[in-house]
DNA sequence: AATGAATGAGGATTCATTCAT
DNA sequence: TATGAATGAATCCTCATTCAT
């Protein structure tokens, strides 16, 4: 998926919009204002808001399936590709606090069929890569074998997804990296034989 | 608080309503349809839209805290505790799923600041009682204490929580109950000295 | 027209809230908060809203018409009973603040020509007392002649209304009696021969 | 401040509806029928109803100044001048019978401050133009000198507004300007040394 | 004499979207 | 590529009033 500049800048702004004022105050009206462009002008570039939604998760999707498929092709162990995994993600988010907003709130796509399936695509993929990760570990004995690779990639997301939402609640008042890496310490002991 | 049978019995159906169509479905109107009476009726018992979820919010926090003193009082072990913790949550919201869209769906309450304090105070209610169970067991000599009490406590709610979600925006397509079960098998495992 | 203790009440809390925050407060809601009974009770008492408007233009019709018809009846001079008039507004206006945002505030009944001629009574009712006054004093020759009657009433009531308006615009910053006091002084010297 | 033609129809509705019908009819649902669109094509042009009302309050404001600044430039006597102003006026409030209603009814705007500031304001421009051409009659010896300025200028505006609101209750039953006419005479002759 | 529960009509305002230009 | 003007449907909420109790 190709967007122009015009389409991306609109992307940008519902995140900042979604992030900053939740999505209720996703509205055309907003998202022109913050463009700098009349409301009809939003509809020369997007034939509809769900379709800004659309492409706002096709490219969190993207770079999320880029991002975890870079990881897996390093040469290096299992637990440190999940590391990297754990790091890129606070990293990412500490950096672009907007997009955790959008990414841990499914609720906001249920309304539409067309967007929540989409989201659920987007879980799946990650999870399947964390599921790919733990096998790995598993295989090459870095990760305990008495607990179902399932269970544990369930555990490690959960961790992530808990933090990442508990930081943006309670107003970024704390270092997400740092808070993170504590995270990473204690799951890595859980993990490892 | 006590409620009258209309109030729960409007209480009930905003539950429902969010449970069933998402919060943005959540109107008065919708509501007053569900009930059966008109929309300014609504308003002779709760006295806006914000009133009647703060009601909502509070029926949960006070089950969830009656549930967790109750759990606290037994005599029982730590982990028993909060294997208690995990299929009392599991069974309830497997008993009544349109619980939990309402209860992990924080983005929900963003706009408005006595909604959302609201939520806060729920969660950090039932974080902090996990985390005495916790303590708790380290100090009895069950629970590992290589782990940070604190880490282990955001693991454990982490993994509840993405599980219910799952089951959720899989539309309920698995035994919540059983899964569960198997989450708290994984679980002990890793808490276990 | 003779009231029940209840319905005086009623139209006491009318007159309190219409001056204390105007016409559009008027509420059956609000008039039955102030009075502390339920709002299908204040329908117990009067028919409907209008009925207590009436009422309570009656109240004050009765009241300015004793009040002409006393100073009328005085041995005095016309100077004195039209000094007596000014004075006696003032002085009640003075102490019942509230009275003023009712009597000069036509504005407020003109939907209902019910409530609209009652108010129009009672204007001309004052207007007749007045210009009978200025009369009377042409006649007696303490009031100059070369002015028509009418011109001069129209003049001390515009006045006097003008001066109440301000002190009530004004938040009642200044002492209505004394600048009522100074006011009566312009106007006697531009009344007399 | 510059209106566009819709925002200029819109406010003479606004100005028919109060004048014909009293403020509380106006409504945006009559606003809109009233100019031919629908409710929400209102909110195009003002932001709000409030917007709506200063904007048509501004509108007076100005009109008012731009002639007693006019009226202050001439070459003439200070009783000329004020003569001027009643002449103005009576014939203003005689051609657009609408304008009085809005004007001299300060209770509608009692509500909001910023409109109640705004009216304040246009009253005390008035006040200050009036008061100048009295001070500038006394210290030409025009007018007599042996009753201050601001009583002078109460009594007259006093009068003014009196006719013009028994006109308006009367349901313009007499030609304002010959009555009006007919007070300048009387007020003349009360003013002259 | 009073009330709890209810309602039809209407209040201001916002929404996503369309259309002519 | 953009916009000014518009709208149907919906939002939350308030009003005066009624009715059964």
């Amino acid at each position: 998926m190709e967007f122009s500049s015009r389409q991306k800048q609109i992307i940008d702004a519902s995140i900042e919009l979604i992030a900053r004022r939740g999505i209720q105050e996703l509205t055309i009206r907003n998202l022109s204002e913050m463009v700098g462009i009349s409301e009809p002008a939003i509809y020369r570039h997007f034939a509809s808001k769900t379709e800004i939604l659309l492409a706002l998760l096709g490219f969190f999707g993207e770079q999320s399936e880029k991002t975890f498929k870079e990881i897996a092709s390093r040469k290096a162990s299992a637990l440190n590709k999940l590391q990297a995994v754990f790091e890129h993600h606070f990293r990412y988010f500490g950096e672009n606090s907007s997009f955790s907003a959008v990414l841990f709130s499914e609720e906001i796509f249920r309304n539409d069929s067309a967007l929540s399936s989409k989201m659920f695509q987007i879980m799946q993929g990650a999870r399947s890569h964390v599921l790919g990760f733990v096998r790995e570990g598993q295989m090459s004995g870095q990760v305990r074998e008495d607990i179902p690779a399932d269970q544990l990639s369930l555990i490690l997301i959960g961790a992530l997804r808990l933090l990442v939402t508990q930081w943006r609640l309670s107003g970024f008042s704390f270092e997400l990296v740092e808070e993170g890496g504590r995270l990473w310490e204690a799951l890595l002991a859980l993990l490892r034989v």
